[in-house]
DNA sequence: TAATTGTTTATAAACAACGAT
DNA sequence: AGATCGTTGTTTATAAACAAT
């Protein structure tokens, strides 16, 4: 029964839908398609070839931004920019209440040589499928330094509050509904203490929708200090997600010491009197995620997050999409375990990067706060500030001869032998948040151990897939608990909606694109729930941005890997998936030069630039 | 019944066994205790503080010698050389043979800049605990440039030879006995070819000793250019080893990708038209890795790699020790399914890492031919070329303030914040061979899909280890079948020794020291069988060396790591174990400066220094 | 539509090294 | 003083869920 799913559903990675352009909701500004808005402001990248940078007020409709750029693509030929890098700028309204913690200096970027600057552009998608929707917030990489402010009260309480009990008992096991004993949130609806928040479900015993990595750096977050000895985090992460004290299998703290070990971006830190041994995290990569601050992602976005009652609609109401969402009641009475990071919308969370430099500042950029500090791309409260530096010298784009495009990602392109330009990003999980965007976990009813009996077959089958002996596919899978019809799906559109083991998530997400399999397995529904949007075009190909190996022999002679500034980069359409932090919209089949658009120049924004 | 372990014993890490010297055979050398021999050269290291290093001829004793220095090392305080760098030397005689190819060129060592070298520095102990054993090999890391020669032909042979059948065939389940279709080793003693070596069983079914990683370093490495698709590394794999193509089930593919994706020594490169991915290995990580090395290393050393009958007794005439193993005749009637890399004695691979100069050349230094012409810690047929840097300038080791122990590897004690050195070793992986240690996986009989039904306990148990719900402890393991008295072993020696499970390696390995538990799991009679040789006290300390993350931001400002050259340094005494490359014989305890032995400076041997 | 290839996350395990009994 | 356990760390193996071709 507690056998909990082996990995969250993965559904981030996605490509984007920006194909389809159907139910278009005007929402606050016209979405006019074909034309970038004005206050869009559209300059070529000062380094890397082929590639424009857009300013984009949080007012503006980034869908249509990208619907356009994708339109303009397609007319042009492989010529012209064929990347480009969003950024949010705040036009000073939209949401005041900052994502993070307010006080951030942004003064004294640190060290401004020639640095990297990482941002996180985050566009929250609303209601259903491409719609208009500002752009939200920018989570900064950490710069080397710290984090700063730290929220340590808030980042809990946030998430502590949606629960029915806190997690501070040990053994109790239907210890339901009790008090905070803890510094409770004044900003949390929270009057008397009770019941905190009318969850939906035994809040106790569901399984929290973040990933071990992502918890352990909620846990270390927390700390002021950023340390957390192992038995800390144990605690931390069983006091705010009871669901590991109460239910989970002790295995669970072996999986998170493997995770400790296992990404490079938690580091050990032992005292000098070799006593104790602190967990922190690598501060380069430490995007300074705390719980609070997802959980107000996830709030602060159009789509509730989740079946769990959002109380917490601040500002945002979801429309029509909340309705929609309790439509879906899911199926047998559980819901589903895993909610999303972020909504299952098509919210946007862009990764930037941006090579930083003194010189160079992008003024009118909105950052959240906490966010900032890092002399990255910061912005105090409603100043803005963000550098770009001209072109790192010494490395150079090597623009020159991409083809192919070669995603599946995380690949390098390795150059002549002779080059071997130095390493910029170490490894894919140096910008690895962990808040994976799973979305349901599922691991509700079909508990199903193992998949594999395989104790028949003895010699058993070997390369040709005997579907009695080994399971044919060299990618082991859930055996689907009902087959009824696993195959032969419905050809496209049209078929039922309130099937079974889809969850009321998955119908605000997808709201016109029904599961084509009512009797699918809760991941194969999930999986048809994807945002299909006919075959996708766009942000295919990023030929020449391999990924970033974590290795680099520093002084030494040839510096083996050639990974250039912009590798890594990713426009991550589905949201959640924190993980990479570079962001690059390429689209192949462009053509000619500025897209039609006023293509302004980077003195012109950035007055600093000579 | 394909159920295979979930992953080869591990049996390395272990520290050596360096207290008990009780047996000690006359060898060669008489070894003579608190006495290390004249014949090995003492000098201190040129950058490294409480640092010496140990030219140390093939005909010594290393045995000895470590026990020499252990005893001085307790003898005196904390004070003086703690850390000890152990070169072999050729002394001319011994195995002319070399390990690897012949031709090497030693010259043109490459970039000679601010270079670090690194070599692995092999003792393969003979028969059972602590024997005298002499050196016998080094095997360099690759210096990022190609790994030379490239042993085509003969890497894959020497395996070829010791099955039963060639892997060539595709689908028919009993091949057995086939003729070699491809180019022989001439060395190997195959007169005619039909049974290659006899055998013991099915080398058919036999999984392979090899960790995933080492096997695609096989595959890769057997390449000309040192690059495999996806598709070519399965096929040589099942070739090779005809366990993956007839008993392994599908997921063994899914585990190679995983492998391939997961290290990020693999690195996948795509065509310039993007139409094919070849997967190579990071130059800098490449060991050159075949399985004809490996096999040789193995064959080579004292013992007989495994229950396999070792016709390929070249030189070195395992004693008592191959009876010993014939007495083991394993249980049931089925042999240990993995073999061990390395000889499962108190074989010592040694890991050395050396700065590099250009002006620094420790003469006699022996190393294999095909570990060398990486510039690295070079060495021609019978000459011998060992460049040391004297202090790389810009890096200091931190050795001021090293307090702890800390042990447990790959942590890095950060330093001031503001200091920061740069990355000069990437990631544990980055020297990790993937040679795992494993020595019989055991896989064979008992079945056991999967140690956790779990399904009774719905609502479970939490934190208390209720041994009835969960597993108690948080690392799972497997369920012991014949559950007689798993606790409380016996108190030491004195106890059966034919039990069932018992592989013929093991007793080899450790011929007094009977597992304790007859009705042990093959893991855990195997743990039992593992060197235990009372508190160790030596080799456990080294505060000052972190490991090396992965990442590290070149040409920008605050470089996250502080990674001295010698983060990563290890003494691996189980001897199978290439995953680490550096060697630091650590002794807390050492007191005086020179441990009473001649104390020679590196002018003195290096004429080169000045 | 289905298979192949890649990337990640989750779990189980096997050890190693310590620390507390 | 040694043996036993439990905790903490490190790795490898497998299964999976997706993504992209
Ligand atoms: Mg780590
Ligand atoms: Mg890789």
């Amino acid at each position: 029964m507690d056998e909990s799913p082996r990995r969250p559903l993965i559904l981030r990675k996605r490509k984007l839908p920006l194909e389809k352009k159907e139910v278009r909701v005007s929402y606050d500004e016209p979405d006019r398609l074909q034309c970038i808005p004005e206050n869009v402001r559209v300059m070529d990248h000062p380094s890397m070839p082929d590639t424009q940078v857009l300013i984009i007020p949080k007012t503006a409709d980034l869908q249509s931004v990208i619907d356009t750029l994708t339109a303009k693509g397609k007319e042009r030929g492989p010529e012209g920019p064929n990347k480009f890098i969003l950024l949010s700028r705040n036009s000073s309204e939209d949401k005041p209440e900052s994502l993070c913690q307010p006080s951030l200096d942004i003064r004294n970027p640190g060290p401004l040589s020639t640095q990297v600057g990482y941002g996180l552009l985050e566009k929250s998608g609303t209601d259903c499928q491409e719609k208009a929707k500002p752009l939200t917030a920018i989570k900064p990489l950490n710069k080397g330094l710290d984090c700063n402010p730290l929220d340590d009260s808030l980042t809990n309480i946030q998430w502590l509050g949606r629960m029915s009990t806190d997690g501070l008992e040990s053994n109790s096991v239907q210890k339901v509904y009790k008090k905070e004993s803890r510094e409770l949130n004044p900003k949390l609806p929270q009057p008397t203490g009770e019941v905190v928040l009318p969850t939906t479900k035994d809040q106790l015993s569901e399984r929290p929708p973040y990933s071990y990595m992502a918890m352990i750096q909620f846990a270390i977050n927390s700390k002021k200090n950023r340390k957390m000895t192992l038995k800390e985090i144990y605690t931390w992460i069983e006091d705010h997600f009871p669901y590991f004290r109460n239910v989970a299998k002790p295995g669970w703290k072996n999986s998170i010491r493997h995770n400790l070990s296992l990404h490079d971006m938690f580091i050990r830190e032992t005292t000098n009197d070799g006593k104790i041994s602190y967990w922190t995290i690598r501060p380069e990569a430490n995007r300074c995620l705390t719980l609070d601050q997802v959980y107000r992602m996830a709030v602060d976005s159009t789509v509730s997050p989740s079946p769990l009652a959002p109380q917490v609609s601040e500002q945002q109401q979801k429309k029509q999409i909340t309705a929609e969402v309790k439509k879906v009641p899911a199926v047998g009475g559980f819901e589903r375990k895993m909610k999303p990071l972020l909504p299952r919308t098509n919210s946007l969370l862009v990764p930037v990067q941006l090579p930083l430099a003194p010189s160079l500042f992008l003024s009118p950029i909105n950052l959240p706060p906490a966010a900032i500090q890092h002399s990255c791309i910061s912005a105090p409260g409603g100043g803005k500030i963000l550098r770009i530096a001209p072109k790192t010298p010494g490395e150079q784009v090597s623009h020159p001869k991409r083809e192919a495009s070669s995603s599946r990602r995380k690949q390098r392109l390795v150059l002549a032998p002779s080059e071997e330009p130095l390493v910029l990003f170490p490894d894919s999980t140096f910008f690895d948040s962990g808040l994976a965007s799973d979305l349901s976990s599922f691991h509700d009813i079909k508990d199903e151990p193992h998949p594999e009996p395989d104790s028949p077959g003895k010699e058993c089958t070997f390369k040709t897939p005997v579907k009695g002996a080994h399971p044919a596919s060299s990618t082991p899978s859930k055996p689907v608990p009902t087959p009824p019809s696993p195959r032969k799906a419905m050809p496209l559109g049209s078929e039922d909606h309130g099937l079974p083991d889809v969850s009321p998530i998955q119908a605000a997400i997808t709201p016109r694109r029904p599961s084509r399999d009512p009797l699918n397995t809760s991941s194969a529904a999930f999986k048809e729930l994807s945002f299909y949007s006919g075959p996708y075009d766009l942000l295919n190909t990023m030929p020449d941005f391999p990924t970033s190996p974590k290795a680099q022999v520093s002084g030494t002679g040839p510096a083996p890997a050639n990974r250039s500034i912009t590798e890594g980069l990713v426009l991550d359409t589905t949201n959640d998936s924190l993980s990479k932090i570079l962001v690059d919209i390429d689209f192949p089949g462009l053509d000619s030069e500025d897209l039609g658009i006023g293509n302004i120049s980077w003195s012109q924004i950035i007055p600093d630039l000579k």
